[in-house]
DNA sequence: GTAAAACTGAAAATGATTATCAATTACAGT
DNA sequence: ACTGTAATTGATAATCATTTTCAGTTTTAC
């Protein structure tokens, strides 16, 4: 069975020694009730209509923990913000992302993934991980 | 024939009004000699050796009317500081990157290129530029 | 219950980049 | 060469996202 976002983080932070607090539970509950890609302020504002007095230095640190604990991933789209999106274990996709509108579509594709792994191969290289982002206009705001 | 560098950013410049001033010259002669993919603080420092007087200001302000005129482009790693490439105008590539000691690789894959336009096109994206970058330990730092 | 350690929010600090501004310079027209 | 105007420059201040600091608060193991 798939344990969900929220036992995998409880797991992560009782394996660090993590204080469990309701400002963590807030966030978390937000983050995963959330659109995807936010970036920090976007989600610390949507957090403060209902939980006010939350600091956004705590939810900066929040999502720094979301991300080693394996469920969220740190992206970044160009436009100076660090953005947080939901990370299935074990899944990768890429992404397209509209000059005009800001939309982000997600895609993936096994046969550019095997080409990369056979670039690196051949100068040597061990992946880590890679990033493709394909920036252009979307098919709204083309039409 | 193809134009210099230098040709091709004096014509822009001459386009724009804008001035030939030494600290310009400078500026590229120096870009020009120097390796690719240093950060503006880099050049910066290098260009003080010889020259100091010229402020980071101006080299901040110079690189991007580079970037502007085509003979250079603006790349990012994600170590926090914007790098800035020679660009031959027409051509295009992508970048492996060592974690460990920084090692910047560039590579073409018209396959990889291909799809990636394949995969616009099913989303209904008109693709205007791209990024891609694989992320790993290099050869070097391998063995 | 107590004490140690983690956590928090507010405010200050950071670091890269950009804007401001007064002084200088380039250059087209005389 | 002289002049006027607009561009340029370097120093400095300002931005902006993010991080650090720190004193007070909360968790949690004992
Ligand atoms: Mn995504
Ligand atoms: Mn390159
Ligand atoms: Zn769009
Ligand atoms: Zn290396």
């Amino acid at each position: 069975m798939k344990l969900s976002k929220k036992q995998i983080f409880q797991d992560f932070a009782s394996s660090k020694g993590l204080k469990s607090t309701k400002q963590r539970d807030t966030i978390l509950d937000c983050f995963l009730s959330c659109d995807q890609h936010l970036s920090t302020e976007e989600l610390y504002l949507k957090i403060k209509k209902n939980s006010p007095g939350i600091g956004f230095a705590t939810v900066y640190r929040t999502l720094k923990l979301f991300a080693e604990s394996g469920i969220a991933r740190e992206i970044q789209f160009g436009d100076g913000q660090t953005r947080y999106e939901h990370l299935q274990a074990g899944e990768h996709h890429d992404h397209l992302v509209c000059k005009r509108c800001g939309a982000i579509v997600e895609f993936e594709n096994e046969t550019i993934e095997k080409l990369q792994s056979e670039v690196a191969r051949d100068h040597g290289f061990t992946i880590i991980n890679h990033k493709l982002e394909l920036y252009g206009i979307c098919k709204n705001c083309n039409s």
